[in-house]
DNA sequence: CTTGTACCCTGACCGC
DNA sequence: TGCGGTCAGGGTACAA
């Protein structure tokens, strides 16, 4: 669940807790969180000892850029972070810890997944510098303008909902963000990608970035799952316009908002006025 | 190259 | 009250 304003927030949130602090030692509780090929004696190997330099976000990777090499998390559904004085996580809804970072100044980082679908992977500065190229431009990078949007989606005929979604094409848009972008741009989310033309690109890049600023402004969507770090909440949710909203009146028309299935998962849009 | 589908995982929820 | 089935979706692997 988390996208592009939820791991930007965790990701805020971290920062200042973290960065210039040593890696002390590592506890793996649940080995299935590290991606990588090779097993927690090798992962605790390469980054104990290691200092965190900056906490950075790709996508909705979030990086903690070390002396040596990327430490690597995805937290796809239900990773989360909190930070505290060991050995126990500080918030009760811990129940999942699978890994424990101990940090130089007595705190302890806790990575909790109950699903266990995301995880850590360590990296060389030189084979980052290369996966990272694997995805598409920020949308709320200062240059993003809609031209470069276009570039980015308006290309084959899978739905303009999936292209939005495809890392590869555009960075950080995961279900919930692609549904209130397409119902703020008025366009129906299965257009073939190729067939918008520019005056919908324009809404949709106007669209795109003014959902994803007011979304990090309220520390991104709490829905059952995501939380930033210890536990906090975020209050985008109260803005949504669709997502999750089947059968609710829309706002601009009193169609009674939709729900369909693309490449097996939710859309939510209002057939009424996105035509 | 593009596009689609299965899979990973567990808790919440629903109908009976 | 219990029980089985279904769903949630980010990312990857793999097939067509």
């Amino acid at each position: 669940m988390p996208e592009l304003p939820e791991v930007e927030t965790i990701r805020r949130d971290l920062a200042p807790r973290l960065e210039g602090r040593r890696i002390r030692a590592v506890h793996i509780d649940k080995p299935d969180i590290l991606l990588g090929t090779d097993g927690p004696e090798d992962f605790k190997q390469r980054i104990a000892g290691a200092r965190i330099r900056r906490v950075g976000r790709r996508a909705k990777w979030l990086l903690f850029i070390l002396d040596r090499g990327v430490l690597i998390t995805q937290l796809r559904m239900t990773g989360r972070f909190a930070v505290g004085r060991g050995p126990v996580p500080p918030i009760e809804e811990f129940r999942h810890v699978a890994a424990e970072f101990i940090l130089d100044d007595g705190n302890t980082l806790f990575y909790d997944d109950v699903r266990r679908l995301g995880g850590f992977l360590v990296l060389s500065h030189a084979e980052w510098e290369s996966e990272e190229r694997r995805f598409g431009p920020e949308p709320l990078a200062a240059g993003f303008r809609a031209r470069d949007l276009a570039a980015a989606i308006r290309r084959g005929r899978l739905p303009v909902k999936n292209a939005l979604m495809d890392q590869s094409r555009l960075a950080g848009i995961g279900n919930i963000y692609a549904s209130e972008a397409l119902y703020g741009a008025r366009i129906d989310p299965t257009r073939p990608a190729e067939g918008l033309t520019d005056e919908e690109i324009r809404r949709l890049h106007r669209s795109l970035r003014r959902i994803l600023r007011s979304s990090l402004n309220r520390s991104g969507t709490t829905f059952s799952n995501y939380r930033a770090v210890n536990g906090r909440s975020g209050s985008f949710q109260d803005l949504l316009r669709v997502y999750a909203k089947e059968d609710v009146a829309c706002r601009r028309c009193g169609t009674p908002i939709r729900r369909i299935v693309q490449s097996g998962r939710s859309t939510f849009f209002c057939p009424g006025c996105q035509g």
